[in-house]
DNA sequence: ACGCGCGGTTACTTCAACGTCACCACAAAG
DNA sequence: CTTTGTGGTGACGTTGAAGTAACCGCGCGT
């Protein structure tokens, strides 16, 4: 491997870390693991429109990369939360979620714009 | 829809914003543009392993949500530059880079950990 | 005039993500 | 001891994202 071991470098393995990390679902569960730990179902209600199936699968991958750990509790339930290095994370992530709820008429107008230029161009 | 307009609301606009930025070509290419417009090609060259479709369909995914626009410049060529918008993208997303580049290692060992761990549980 | 590189587009294929549904172990409630 | 809820797992099908490759108009060099 070459020096620069960035993200731009396809086999770098950070590339892997952004891939996994720059995902909508691993941002919302982070965000919502900071606040607390939390039981599967707790997750699942929270996190909208998420089947159990793709929040297990992101789950198992966030414990594979260090970042959530599924520990039984002293009441007896499982539950998830983030690591040393998940928490790490919170912070990036949160800003991402700012970001979306903060622009979102800006975005809703450029689409709005590209739209109707898109439109004029094909209807003549 | 109900007051809390966050992404955690699987219809809300924040959603899509979201996706659009929890996403690691969509990253790579801002850290790219921001440090100056760049043409199509050095665009491809710079981002390893991108296709030419991917990359023209994230851009034009870009250019539709106001990240990014295409213009003519003065020595005939047209280039990809972020927009204001798009601009207030780079914090957030350079910050996620970092932490891929800088947790490497972390990474390595934890899937080294689970790996060897579901292993052992498998094997007996 | 000709080929060549650039910046795409298009058509078709492949593959990973995701959805659906059925099922299961376990625990608590009735 | 049945029923209900929780916390999953696994098989299977579908969709959407991405890969492949061929092609094309344009400008540039020769």
């Amino acid at each position: 491997m070459r020096d620069e071991w960035t993200v731009f470098s396809a086999k770098c393995p950070s590339r892997h870390s952004l891939a996994r990390i720059a995902n909508k679902w691993t941002a919302m569960i982070v965000i919502l693991l900071h606040a607390r730990p939390l039981r599967f179902g707790e997750l699942h209600r929270q996190v909208e429109g998420i089947t159990k199936k793709v929040l297990t699968d992101t789950l198992r991958a966030l414990e594979r990369d260090g970042m959530v750990l599924h520990l039984t509790h002293a009441d007896g339930h499982a539950r998830y939360e983030l690591t040393e290095l998940g928490r790490t994370l919170h912070e990036p992530l949160r800003a991402l979620q700012v970001w979306a709820e903060s622009h979102v008429e800006e975005v809703r107008e450029a689409q709005d714009r590209y739209d109707t230029a898109v439109d004029d161009r094909t209807l003549g």
